[in-house]
DNA sequence: TGAGCGGCTGAAACCGGTTACAAAGAAAGG
DNA sequence: CCTTTCTTTGTAACCGGTTTCAGCCGCTCA
């Protein structure tokens, strides 16, 4: 491997002109700058990022935490692949990298019983490598240690989960928005009794989706009566369970509104079970846009998140923190109403 | 941030003999090993991550290259998940960390000509890092990079691509058994005239797929007339277009199986249209067991890949090349048969 | 008793960059 | 013409580890 010694050498300069050329290159004269770049050039120079990292304390990398809950195992995230997408394609485009780090998936960590899902942990392995951020991704379970990291004080940026701290923020879809179209898109297709399964109340995005939906009915001049909404987990079986309630009210609702698609399938199920024909006599809407919505029977009408577009604008908010920038206001990105045959 | 120099000066010893004591700990005394593990566990010291990839030119990171092709936007690789989960464990228990490079999905690398599928990008990054290698993924395209890569020298393991290289191997499944396994379980069902759908003939995994279903079609003493091997391309509607060929045949095959489960959803679909009851009139099988094969009607018969082993593979692979060790011969590895009512 | 050996230890070089500081030369201002 | 300021450059310290090499010590064995 060439070293700027080796350049400064031919090139009879300091190894100082030679990591100007490169870093500041500005600062050196015209003449000097084009010798270096063609001799760096001809010996296919490539600076070593761990004498970089060293010298800086900055190593062009963040940090990708994405905790595979081992209390569930089957548990998939609904749009990693898009959000890996947009992450890496908004940081390389800055020059950065991810840096996935180990968690708690490690059967053998877990063993010894070093459960990397501690945000000491975490901090640890930052400081390390000197990344210079953490792109937290919710594992659906243990976000009480991404709040401990966010009080770190390192950059971080979490996806579809609260946080707050110093230098800590999210980026979620417009949840309360999209809610709130899947109500108005009900409402126009003639639905009054309109119902809702929720996720966990602890979860934000649920929360906001439930929000959504209130404003959205009241904005109708729709009541909402308390045995309406059902709480749900995001799991299929859940959703399931839920409509199987819905159903057996004395007064039914005739559509509803399943903060995520995997409950909303539940739900198609549920109906199917019981009977009921789809959309006319129950019209359903779903959250996500998952794969799946578009194939089951009948397509399921969806709110569809910008899946990319979280991880880029994820990327985004950490590279902020990074270059010393403010902490980036949470954002929240527009989902758009797609409608498919379910509620129509 | 703690450094070996004050450890060392705190307890009286060299810096030398605090570096050994968390390298080569056989070599210093009990007592001072003792002391100084005390102080670093009291200082909460980190060794820098950086420094020590200066001075070992080791960094204790992988490379993961995996495109996603700008040609066809909507791609997604069958189980990214699952295989990530995989290499991740397997590598973080060998304290490894997996870093993810950027690649030809960033819009502006492009913009700039700069496709970072470019082999010499990969090579180049291998190098400035330190990476002790790479795992590369499959675009589903451009897997000319990756055997260009695979003739570099560096560890590199690829998944699902046959590479060839000084220290390049790779990892994927049994095709060839998988396939003859579900010859075999439609031969059971009493079919006779069995159809396939493969991919494309460059691909190994579909070529491999396809050598398992002549050779357990010989074995059963079954023919295979030509028109019974329609080639796809792994997406939905190639498929769908090959069912309906095949439908449309003087006479039809009464058992199908196709080299990925995308595509034998598509050939459900393309039954379903012909009014063709499955699996009374038409039985499929497929290949993946993608999250979609349990939820279609009727839910799909598959060969279920063993995901997450084909990551710790990898990992595995990868590793031992690393650590100085032969290169591995390619790993093949089990498939399950998943039995569904699409062929029973 | 002396040579030989193995276990421990420390001094110092080294990995390959960045950057503070000083100095030299050129340009600008009075 | 002298002083001041700016631009360009080089020297050398520094980032925080690892590792070579030599030396010291205490034992063993002849």
């Amino acid at each position: 491997m060439t070293t700027i010694r080796e350049i400064a050498q031919l090139c009879g300069v300091s190894v100082a002109t030679v990591s100007r050329v490169f870093n500041q290159p500005l600062t050196v004269s015209k003449e000097k700058r084009e010798v270096v770049e063609r001799v760096a050039r001809e010996l296919d120079y490539r600076p070593n990022e761990s004498a970089r990292a060293l010298a800086t304390k900055r190593s062009g990398l963040i940090g990708l935490v994405w905790d595979t809950d081992h209390r569930r195992p089957g548990w998939r995230h609904p749009y990693l692949q898009e959000l890996l997408i947009g992450l890496k394609s908004a940081l390389s485009a800055h020059g950065y990298h991810l840096l996935m780090l180990a968690t708690s998936g490690s059967a053998a960590l877990r063993a010894v019983g070093a459960s990397l899902a501690d945000p000491v942990a975490y901090v640890n392995m930052t400081r390390r490598h000197h990344l210079g951020g953490l792109v937290l991704i919710d594992s659906g379970s243990d976000a009480s240690a991404f709040t401990a990291f966010a009080q770190s004080g390192l950059p971080c940026v979490a996806v579809d989960v609260e946080v707050d701290g110093p230098r800590a923020t999210y980026v979620t879809s417009d949840n309360v928005g999209g809610a709130a179209m899947a109500v108005r898109h009900l409402v126009e297709e003639g639905h009054r009794r309109i119902a809702t399964v929720t996720g966990p109340h602890a979860n934000r995005p649920a929360a906001d989706r439930l929000a959504g939906f209130r404003a959205a009915m009241a904005e109708a001049g729709l009541a909402v009566p308390p045995e309406y909404v059902v709480e749900g987990d995001f799991y299929r079986p859940s959703g399931q369970a839920a409509m199987r309630t819905l159903i057996a009210l004395p007064e039914p609702p005739t559509a509803v509104f399943c903060a995520g698609d995997e409950m909303a399938v539940g739900a198609l199920l549920a109906a199917r079970h019981a009977g009921l024909r789809v959309p006319d006599e129950l019209a359903v809407v779903g959250f996500d846009d998952i794969e799946l919505a578009a194939l089951v029977d009948p397509p399921l009408t969806t709110l569809a998140q910008d899946k990319a577009g979280i991880g880029v604008a994820a990327a985004r908010a950490v590279l902020t923190m990074v270059h010393g920038g403010e902490k980036p206001a949470p954002a929240f990105l527009p989902t758009k109403l797609v409608v498919r045959a379910s509620s129509r």
